[in-house]
RNA sequence: GGCCCCGUCGUCUAGCGGUUAGGACGUCGGCCUCUCACGCCGAUAACACGAGUUCGAUUCUCGUCGGGGUCACCA
């Protein structure tokens, strides 16, 4: 139906800077990001800042760092240019201008002098006589004179016969009467375009082939097919994909802090476990469920889209999240070092040993669900000495302890090798001639060596921390122990 | 209310006429074990309802009910 085949695929995402990203917007970037990637498509970010009330160049900033710190760099927009530029809506008002004005000349569109007020005044009337009455602009100014001293909107003169069609890729074919439509706003009596006008200008200047949105924008479809077609332009392929609510079951919005990507990323989750939970939101690969991100751009096709809506479920989310994490195929040790280094740092270790962060890392890796817990379990290797655990110290640093934790530090001085397999050996050859059990000098060990009465097994932890720190912790161990 | 869309365990989903309706998260048991985890085993729980079509419907059609989106000088 529409042109494609020789056509180069070219995609856009169209923020709003208007708050903070949250995984709504995420999930679609992905989807287009995905697509541009397996099919050698241009991927281009265009700023939609043409509501000078609600837009911040701050939240332009924080779009443009989330969406490079979760990898979705775009080929053409803002910091890259392109070929198309500008790349903000608000520096192309004249091209917007210049066609609002050709749509005039042609009759398209016309120029409307109702003033707010006035309309709203109209709705209120017609709500007071029936609540459930639907107001549309009644077309007042359809072919009123010119008032040049009178402010104006224009408006798109709306067929009222037959109906505007498309196929959508995910959702098929989709019919709405024109009699549904009214005379919509392309601009405002500041001269700033709307969103149907400015994102249809936009993309077909910027030849964009194919739209990908959240369902909320399926009403707007019409709307934009009819301007292409007044301006005798061909529509793009449009794809809109379902809702993704909120736990509650409520739409998601940007007020919504607590689904931002900056809330995520703070409490320590990587760009592929906020990646790989959406993608699966409202796609399927089998029973697939983990995947990296080059098996992603592989996999993705749109034949698996589903349709259906979907409620967002934090431990879900979680548990994908820690699964990027712990897999070291999936997270590679010098990609978590990176990633959790600032967690360290916010927890006052600014420069952790870097052999001693890579032999404790794997260590962690199954049991820090994120890198805020991450940062946590490691806090112990580097700390000197360890924060010490209260209750931990209570239980397990008794007087009666004292004298095994000399002993063990006595045995382990002996080891020559500190691995996990000769220090285990050690330990319990330590044991069988002492008559003790592994059990009972457990926990004080791990008290003395991580001040905590939960950590790795602990011979590796031994061995990550290597010779000397151990030996320093277990004698300070039974000193404390001893004081008890 | 108009227009549009959707409907498989609590949640994300597999299924594309014939299945003991599968997986994952969660929850509940158990195993493993030096702690905490990881892991493993098991249990729990779904085709919204009603008519058709068909030898046979979760699957196709229609209706009902339910849910959602959208109807701005926001995007």
């Amino acid at each position: 139906m529409l042109t494609a085949g020789a056509m180069t695929l070219r995609m856009r995402f169209a923020p709003s800077p208007s708050g903070y990203l949250h995984v709504g917007n995420v999930r679609s970037t992905l989807f287009t990001w995905l697509w541009c990637q397996s099919q050698g498509g241009r991927f281009i970010l265009r700023v939609e800042d043409t509501d000078q009330e609600r837009s911040s160049i701050d939240s332009v900033r924080a779009v443009l760092d989330d969406l490079q710190w979760l990898g979705l760099q775009w080929d053409e927009g803002p910091e890259v240019g392109g070929p198309y530029a500008p790349y903000f809506q608000s520096e192309r008002r004249a091209i917007y201008k210049q066609h609002t004005e050709q749509l005039i000349r042609e009759g398209k569109a016309y120029r409307c002098y109702c003033t707010k007020e006035e309309l709203d005044a109209q709705r209120e009337a017609l709500k007071a006589k029936n609540p459930k009455a639907n107001f549309v602009y009644p077309g007042t100014c359809r072919d009123r004179k010119d008032q040049p001293d009178l402010p104006f909107v224009v408006r798109f003169r709306s067929p009222t016969t037959g109906s505007t069609d498309f196929t959508d890729r995910v959702f098929g074919f989709i019919s709405t009467p024109n009699s549904a439509q009214q005379d919509f706003v392309l601009m405002r009596t500041d001269g700033y375009p709307l969103y149907n006008l400015a994102a249809t200008i936009d993309d077909h200047l910027m030849d964009i082939t194919f739209v990908v949105r959240g369902r909320d924008h399926i009403g707007n479809t019409p709307q934009q097919i009819l301007l292409y077609r007044a301006f005798g332009w061909e529509p793009p392929e449009f794809g809109h994909l379902p809702m993704m609510l909120s736990q509650k079951g409520e739409k998601l919005s940007k007020r919504n802090a607590d689904v931002s990507v900056k809330d995520y990323r703070d409490r320590g989750y990587t760009p592929m476990g906020i990646l790989n939970y959406l993608v699966r939101f409202g796609w399927s690969f089998g029973d697939q469920e983990i995947f990296s991100r080059q098996q992603l751009i592989d996999l993705f096709n749109w034949d698996h889209v589903n349709k259906g809506d979907g409620k967002f479920d934090e431990r879900k989310f979680a548990d994908v999240a820690f699964e990027q994490l712990k897999r070291p195929e999936l997270t590679p040790l010098d990609e978590y070092i990176a990633y959790v280094r600032p967690f360290l740092a916010a927890r006052g270790i600014e420069n952790p040993n870097e052999d001693l962060l890579r032999r404790a890392i794997p260590g962690i890796r199954e049991r820090a669900r994120n890198l805020v817990d991450a940062a946590f379990d490691l806090d112990f290797y580097f700390r000197d000495p360890p924060e010490l655990d209260e209750k931990a110290k209570q239980k397990f640093l008794t007087p009666a302890a004292a004298p095994h934790l000399s002993a063990l530090r006595g045995v382990l001085e002996s080891v020559s090798e500190f691995a996990p397999e000769p220090l285990e050996a050690a330990f319990k050859r330590w044991l069988e001639a002492s008559g003790l059990s592994l059990k009972e000098v457990a926990q004080p060990a791990r008290v003395a060596l991580t001040g905590r009465s939960a950590s790795p097994p602990l011979f590796d932890v031994m061995a990550a921390l290597g010779k000397e720190l151990s030996l320093e912790r277990l004698a300070r161990g039974a000193e404390i122990a001893r004081a008890g």
